[in-house]
DNA sequence: CCGCATCCGGCCTGATACTG
DNA sequence: CAGTATCAGGCCGGATGCGG
């Protein structure tokens, strides 16, 4: 069904499951959230429903995602990761800080949506760079998500949670340069840049807990 | 140049880079060693010239690999790493590992190339699993690759050194069976299945070294 | 509505041939 | 050696339709 590179190689085999436009995306949606068709396709703007659909059959195939009835009201299918999914979790999350290694400015079309930031924070996550539990909501541009950290471990989701949190976060793409150390978060705060509910110094431990240095790799082309 | 997801997302701008086809081979191959075009070209079969040269000359946009003048007689190209581009090789060393954990046997027309042995050579590395300094090169198939491993090191190349090593392994597919643990290195040997120069000791002491379990992970799709 | 299937224009891939 | 030129076929992107 998908298409192969012949070649009898790990990589050649991740690469001919994953490599396929909006594969990647798909699954670190569903990493974050299981999804429904509809999420998933809200959350992807651009990709065809056909190729949604294939995308989602090929990763059945592959062992990545299982498709099981949504038992709550309403109806509906759900996508899930399997476990060998899910195995994927921590490799997506360095791609992603690889990536994000040349983010500086966003391009004016590009949007954050929910999973996305989600994501985003739990590839940032600093293991050990604070020695306290604290719970975080962050609205930035359009998308919101929420992210419980402990000392050595940390939860995400999609959208807001029910319970109210230590800290909230309201901020545009300037938070990437917080994050990146570009911009001091007194700085961010006393500009407006960044709007905060909660203590200054929790977001100082915020900046510490969620750290995505920038690598600046973008270098002169020969030709 | 590249097609975008229009997303302010790492991930998103690491797949714009890396997930066109042949796109991660061809940095696989580059984290081995340079190579100059026709090394690309022969190191994966299937290739077309004008595709390759589209994704070398993308990569070298998304400041992933450099194109310098090769040194060495006869002149000629050499595409290198750069830094950033270096830093995926742990990602993609782990990618090879998820994508290895399928891999069983290989399909008919599945080969084997000396980069890509190399590189699961590295992938497969056990940090610690030895306190001893050992040097092997692998046959298997058509391919060929050496290794140098430290306690807590690995070196791997394409080809065959020019010093001789304290561990020289002949096999075909069924190393994969060894390295996953589903045969012993000692049918192995008695099989017939691995052929080796050096002691058997050694060879026990390269399956350790070099481990790559499986995670069979397919699972039955529901349609 | 939700989860697809179908259809169509256009771009990209894959194969071959050819050039500096 | 290191690519460019050319062309058929397939996949992607976008719109529409349809059954549960």
């Amino acid at each position: 069904m998908v298409k192969d590179y012949g070649q009898f190689c790990g990589l050649a085999k991740a690469s001919s499951v994953l490599g396929e436009r909006w594969s990647l995306l798909i699954v670190r949606d569903l990493s974050v959230a299981p999804c429904r068709f509809k999420d998933l396709h809200e959350g992807l703007p651009g990709i065809p429903t056909s190729v949604l659909t294939t995308r989602l059959r090929d990763l059945q195939v592959a062992g990545v995602v299982t498709r099981v009835a949504d038992e709550l009201p309403g109806g509906g299918v759900l996508y899930t990761l399997t476990p060998h999914g899910r195995a994927l979790q921590p490799i997506l999350d360095a791609l992603g800080r690889w990536g994000a290694g040349t983010m500086t400015t966003p391009q004016p079309e590009d949007v954050v949506t929910d999973a996305s930031l989600a994501a985003a924070l739990r590839a940032g996550f600093q293991q050990g760079a604070t020695d306290t539990t604290t719970s975080y909501v962050v609205h930035t541009g359009a998308a919101t998500a929420w992210a419980d950290a402990t000392p050595d471990a940390i939860t995400v989701g999609p959208g807001a949670p029910d319970r109210p949190a230590d800290l909230t976060i309201h901020s545009g793409p300037q938070l990437r340069a917080v994050l990146a150390g570009e911009l001091s978060p007194a700085a961010a705060l006393s500009s407006g840049a960044v709007r905060i509910e909660g203590s200054p110094e929790v977001f100082e431990r915020f900046v510490r807990t969620f750290h995505v240095p920038l690598t600046g790799a973008a270098e002169a082309v020969s030709r």
